[in-house]
DNA sequence: AGCACGCCGACT
DNA sequence: GTCGGCGTGCTC
């Protein structure tokens, strides 16, 4: 008989379905089998539906084996995948074989009934320790924001300042359903891997290790695998992890938990697009499980989604839960403004911040200075004839990176050594140009050479971004030694301004803040308040440590445009009226979250072939009268902001609806158009091209 | 995505 | 004369 089997096939290969394979007996959909495909044996998994007949002159070939002792593939994880395929553009089997741990590909059935029965052993531990009654007091905040958790269907969202224990929320809202339902499971998703191990941690320590895995790219593949089989046999109660997590085959899943749900790391930028957030909410709806999406700052999305009932307007369809307040009656930092139009020409650090960075240093306390920018400089020039450090295969400045004298370009990762003198005219005076992290550390470190600690010693300035973070483990120990009180400044990009909490920062800083807002993306205040908001509040965390010290939570900003009104909302700490004004420029500008969007994008050897690929393919959606009701607007063929990336060049097509439903009407029928636009030998230099269902940047 | 097939430059 | 470069095309 035949079978539908998923395997993996990329989108543009032109098999978005499933593959028709012979079996001597049925298979139950979600079975993991081993396929033939072309000349290889790979894995493959069982799908709904009848199998349709091959084309004609196509072989059917019998499934090689079955898997077995993996329990099928639920029907609510398969109706997953199958939306996910559907809605952002993919085929099936791409979304469901990516989504299983990459481990799973090469075992064989022997090796598999192996790994088994190492997981079940493991998990034979204490099964009733640690679900006991709630110990941590709580404020009536917390409180009521649980009370209106246990009482509505949600989904909710959670607006909750930084530092009034969110965190400790979604440990409650856990707790609770692990002790109502005894075989329950709950997952709980975090934007970043770096946010991991400490949210680990404290659910170890209120649940068990034994009842919670981590899910995340990070992992070795055999743990992967592990957490992934105790999770899908439910052994596992709660699942930690990054946005691949929302994926977890969790058959008895009653609870997830989205924090910090606006970061665009929930947003996927290669292979399927999805946002990990959106399908955990399509994914709560399916499966009965509770929705509660956190954050100090929403995304205009979840913050428009969740807008209480008036009037005329019922309100959005999440409810909203809000606790203004930090726990221990901490205060958030004041939030000064720097006019750098008013400090000298050129100035890097003005005076009023190193004056407030001094006097923490004096009383012991530490600082934090934030700028989103890694490498030394972001541009080398030439004075005498001007050139700059172009990559020669993007259309990008390669990065000056003093620590290794390398120029390296972060689209490509192309890295040269620094010339001695200008490539183009032989002068050897050759300079950096602006300023990134490594130069700011160096700068600090030498504008307050002469200043010393209490205890006599020089200042130590320490530095935190992804170059100092690459080496394992190196995160933890620099940020060990932050705690420890052995660092006085630290400088860093935005991976110290998420999560981490430290006690002992007083003070936040952030240089060349607003170089965001000269771009053209419309989300770009909308992200800089975001990550304005989260480095503020690193500050003062430690009420009592604050008061003891006699000194104040500060954040100071540079910015040459402080008229902003995204700097008068940071100051009043007020995220809704921020929300409001954007909001209202969103609306009359017909932009999301009032409008719903999809790229396009073609990737060729030249800009004209990409772009005559987009603009023929729109022709034929025309021709086939896909935008009849005039519902889906298709803009023009543009290259990308970076226009090329590896001596490819890209372009892109933006499309715009004020309907979801229309918009992804007009996606699903124009699917086969572009697959037929790219067979046409017109085309023949076009790489690939791909769509963008709710891109985070246009 | 893999993995083969296929047609052109520098080596034993 | 072969080894191998990666362009093109297929996988039930």
């Amino acid at each position: 008989m035949l079978i539908p089997v998923l395997v993996q096939t990329p989108a543009h290969s032109g098999i978005a379905g499933s593959l028709s394979y012979a079996a001597k007996a049925p298979l139950p959909p979600g079975t993991l089998v081993r396929v033939p495909l072309g000349s290889r044996e790979t894995l493959g998994i069982v799908w709904n539906g009848n199998a349709e007949p091959p084309a004609p002159g196509v072989e059917v070939r019998a499934v090689a084996g079955v898997l077995d002792g993996v329990p099928p593939l639920g029907e609510a994880w398969r109706d997953l995948v199958a939306f996910a395929a559907r809605y952002y553009q993919r085929g099936a089997g791409e979304v469901a074989l990516a989504a299983l741990p990459p481990q799973l590909r090469g075992l064989d059935g022997v090796q598999m009934a192996r790994r088994l029965r190492r997981t079940a052993g493991a998990q034979a531990g204490d099964e009733a320790a640690h679900i006991g009654p709630e110990t941590i007091a709580l404020t009536a905040e917390q409180a009521g924001a649980i009370a209106g958790f246990e009482a509505h269907p949600g989904p909710f969202l959670l607006f909750g300042a930084t530092g009034s224990g969110k965190t400790e929320v979604y440990l409650h809202a856990v707790q609770s359903l692990l002790a109502r339902e005894a075989t329950a499971q709950a997952l709980v998703m975090v934007p970043e891997i770096n946010l991991t191990p400490q949210l680990e941690e404290r659910f170890r320590a209120r649940f068990g290790a034994d009842r919670v895995v981590s899910l995340h790219s990070g992992m070795t593949n055999p743990q992967r695998l592990r957490s992934w089989l105790a999770a899908h046999t439910g052994a596992a109660r709660i699942v930690l992890g990054t946005r691949m997590a929302v994926f977890a085959s969790m058959p008895t899943l009653r609870l997830i938990v989205v924090d910090e749900e606006h970061d665009p790391s929930y947003k996927q930028q290669e292979g399927a697009r999805y946002s990990a957030r959106d399908l955990a909410v399509w994914r709560g709806r399916r499966e009965g499980a509770k929705v509660l999406l956190g954050s100090a700052t929403p995304s205009l999305e979840s913050w428009h989604a969740s807008r209480p009932p008036t009037g005329d307007d019922p309100g959005g369809r999440y409810l909203r839960l809000e606790m203004p307040h930090r726990v221990g009656g901490g205060a958030l930092p004041v939030v000064r403004r720097i006019d750098m139009n008013h400090q000298p020409r050129g100035t890097v650090l003005s005076a009023p911040l190193l004056a407030a960075i001094g006097e923490r240093i004096a009383r012991g306390e530490q600082s934090m200075v934030f700028l989103n920018r890694r490498g030394y400089a972001p541009v080398l020039t030439c004075h005498d004839c001007g050139w700059k450090s172009e990559c020669p295969h993007c259309s990008a400045y390669r990065v000056f990176h003093k620590i290794d004298r390398t120029l390296r370009c972060h689209h490509c990762g192309f890295a040269e050594r620094v010339p001695r003198a200008c490539p183009a005219c032989g002068n050897v005076d050759i300079a950096p140009l602006g300023r990134g992290t490594e130069r700011l550390e160096e700068t600090l470190g030498e504008l307050l050479a002469g200043v010393r600690r209490p205890d006599g010693r020089p200042v130590r300035v320490a530095r935190i971004d992804a170059d100092t973070t690459r080496a394992k483990g190196a995160l933890e120990s620099q940020l060990a030694e932050v705690h420890a009180g052995e660092v006085d400044v630290l400088v860093g990009t935005q991976m110290i301004a998420k999560g981490h909490d430290f006690r002992r920062i007083t003070l936040v800083a952030a240089v060349n803040a607003d170089g965001a807002l000269f771009s053209s993306d419309f989300r770009a205040a909308e992200r800089l308040f975001a990550l304005l908001m989260q480095a503020g509040g690193r500050a003062g965390r430690d009420a009592a440590f604050v008061a003891q010290q006699g000194s104040t939570a500060e954040m100071l900003v540079q910015t040459d445009q402080p008229t902003h009104p995204l700097f008068a909302a940071l100051k009043a700490h007020d995220y809704p009226a921020f929300a409001a004004q954007q909001l209202e420029e969103r609306r009359a500008a017909g932009m999301p979250p009032f409008a719903f969007q999809a790229l396009v994008r073609a990737d060729a050897r030249s800009q004209e072939v990409a772009q005559a690929f987009l603009v023929a393919a729109r022709q034929a959606a025309q021709d086939a009268g896909l935008d009849a009701d005039g519902q889906v607007v298709a803009f023009g063929a543009v290259p990308m902001a970076v226009q090329r990336v590896a001596n490819v060049e890209r372009a892109q097509m933006l499309l715009e609806s004020s309907s979801r439903q229309a918009l992804q009407r007009y996606l699903a029928a124009w699917q086969p158009l572009l697959h037929a636009t790219r067979a046409d030998p017109a085309h023949k230099g076009l790489i690939r091209w791909l769509v963008d269902v709710d891109p985070l940047a246009v």
